[in-house]
DNA sequence: TGATATACGGAACATTGTTCCGTTTATCAA
DNA sequence: TTGATAAACGGAACAATGTTCCGTATATCA
């Protein structure tokens, strides 16, 4: 693999030349503009209604997503990276059950968020295909970590494959009504009670 | 309950004048223009292509379905009456056994037609609310009938819940991919099979 | 600092949703 | 049978949104 590993960036740029800078700060303006009109509008928003709030012309987004599912899909990856990433600050600035905890929280806070995204996931367009299986390698490794960790430290215990915890919050993020979210997160703190009433050495 | 109970059609019409003819079959054109459209052209097809399958005017369409859902729903309604009614014919033309197998298969042809519907179902529109427990309401005693005439001939066995078959089925029918059609029918024969091994009488 | 590749912006066009009203037609009473 | 009238029809017109295209602006690099 040669290390011409850029940035997945739609560009006219040719090899000889740099991407410009205000291209990818307009990527970033775009998608960061797309999450928040997702969340407010759904992901049928008005593209203009994003170009808008990212400040740049609708040409500017059409050039970067030419379809309205790449930008879906790639506003997808970006939280979920963002969320991993928190993995890694939670686990360096609290000891291992706590950064566990709190991420769990923080995950039902990212699947609070991607309920409007379910329906576009199962419509079966191929831009899709591939976020399944992105989010169970970004995520499976990352609560493996905080999971073995809090294991190691005799907090919980050590029987529980993270990815059945993953897909089990997963559905119970899936519940719908007034209190959701309180539910879900009362639920998700039964679950996490539940690793805790294993573990190895403290009560 | 006065007897005012006509088809739920929006019409113009006061109580004190007969619903127009042509009202009810552009009703009934549309209705079998949708369920077409939908199949070849997913649930968000133009609304000026149902219309012109139908043979009718946009306005037309307008006047009966103000909302795409209310067209959606109608069309699924619809549908599910026809494959209800399609479980009397069959038991009425064939041995207990036989009817059940191929009413199963006519579900599973159901099902199938309502894959581009289940994004539908999930969008939280209002319109939708109702239709889960029409489903259940109509097919729970439909089935109920055909299993309880099949074991009473002794051809399957008699400890399985309608529910649990109609759910196990529709699990089986979310299954993608090229042959998806085949596997599902597969499947759904092997637990047919399942039905008839602990049968009570005949092996 | 000038030349040039690159990207930007938004007008213009295309597609689809929705409303409105003049025209047509089914109904019903005489 | 026929005329009056309510009811429904059809589609033009308008609105909202998606998409393309190209003249203009600007970042990069020699």
């Amino acid at each position: 693999m040669q290390d011409d590993a850029k940035p997945d960036l739609t560009t006219d740029a040719r090899p000889g030349r740099a991407v410009r800078a205000d291209a990818l700060r307009n990527e970033d303006a775009l998608l960061e503009a797309a999450k928040i009109v997702f969340v407010s509008a759904g992901v049928d928003a008005p593209v203009r209604d994003i170009a808008a709030q990212a400040g740049v012309g609708i040409g500017t987004l059409y050039r970067r997503f030419p379809k309205r599912s790449d930008l879906v899909a790639a506003v997808f990856r970006r939280e979920v990276d963002a969320c991993v990433a928190e993995a890694e600050v939670l686990a360096a600035t609290h000891p291992p059950g706590e950064a566990l905890q709190r991420w769990l929280n923080r995950y039902t806070v990212f699947l609070a968020t991607k309920k409007g995204l379910a329906a576009a996931l199962f419509s079966g367009d191929p831009a899709f295909d591939a976020l399944p299986a992105y989010f169970r390698e970004r995520f499976e490794p990352c609560l493996a970590a905080l999971l073995q960790s809090a294991a190691g430290a005799g907090v919980i215990r050590a029987d529980v494959a993270p990815y059945d915890l993953l897909r089990a919050i997963g559905n119970l993020a899936v519940s719908t009504g007034d209190d959701a979210q309180r539910h879900t997160q009362d639920m998700v703190k039964l679950l996490f009670d539940g690793l805790r009433y294993g573990a190895v050495s403290k009560g």
